[in-house]
DNA sequence: CCGTATCCATGACGATACTG
DNA sequence: CAGTATCGTCATGGATACGG
C-alpha cells in the first residue's frame, strides 16, 4: 500500500478514507495483476511473463499485499513440481471494470493529444 | 499514495500500455484531487483544505501533472487577490465513477474483515 | 492567495544471486 | 516452479522558508 504520510497536526477522522481504498491498487504493478487475472487463475510464472518488466521480488510483494487485502486468492497445487495458482476474489473481480474504465479514459486522452 | 514508476527498460510497444493509463491517477493524492473536484470547480486553497495532509508542493505538482494529462483544467480568475479555479475536464470527469467503484470495493472489503 | 525553492526521508522498485 | 536475500537507485512526498 502506498503510505499516506500524516502531517504533524493530527487530522480529524476522515469521513471517507479514500487513501485506504485507493491503496488496493497502489504500487506500480497491482493494476496489472488484477488485469491479467481477469479471465481466470494464473500461475506465478505466467503472471511474471504476462506482466513484462516486473521483477520476481516485486511481483511477490504485490501478490502478498493483494492477498492480505482480500483482492487475490493464493492456492497451492500439490503437483511435481509444485505450482501456485492466483485468482481474483469475488470482490477483487469488481475492481476490473474500474481499471478498464481508467484505461479507456487514458486511451482516449492519448488519442486526443 | 502509490506511485507508478516506469521501469527504466522501455517495454515493447505491442503491449497494452496499462501503466501509462494508470499513471493518470498515480501519486498519492491524484485520486483525492479528482474526488474533491467531482461536484464542480474548487480553488487551490479549498482543495488543500479538503485533502487533509497534503503539502502545497505536492498538491501543485499533482495538479500540474493532471493538467498536462488533460484531466484537470486550470483557470485563473482575475480578482483581488487573484484566485485560481481547478475543475475536471470532460474526460477527467469520467474517472470519477472508476474511483468511486474502487472506493466502494474498498469499503466492502474493510467491513468484511 | 497561490504558489516556488530547498533539503531531506522514505520506500518502491530492479538486478543479481541463491533456495526448497 | 516459485519464490527469498541483499544491495543499490531514484521518484515521491514532507517541512520549512520564501516569492509574486
Amino acid at each position: 500500500m502506498v503510505k499516506l504520510r500524516r502531517s504533524r497536526v493530527e487530522p480529524p477522522p476522515e469521513v471517507c478514507p479514500l487513501g485506504e481504498c485507493m491503496s488496493l491498487i497502489s504500487g506500480a504493478w497491482s493494476p496489472h495483476v488484477i488485469w491479467y487475472l481477469r479471465d481466470g487463475p494464473r500461475r506465478f510464472g505466467e503472471l511474471r511473463a504476462d506482466i513484462k518488466g516486473v521483477s520476481a521480488k516485486v511481483l511477490t510483494a504485490r501478490l502478498r499485499q493483494l492477498e492480505r487485502d482480500g483482492v487475490v486468492i493464493r492456492r497451492e497445487v500439490a503437483s511435481s513440481p509444485p505450482t501456485v495458482e492466483y485468482s481474483l476474489s469475488e470482490l477483487g473481480a469488481e475492481l476490473r471494470p474500474a481499471i478498464a474504465a481508467i484505461v479507456d479514459v487514458g486511451h482516449r486522452l492519448k488519442r486526443r493529444n
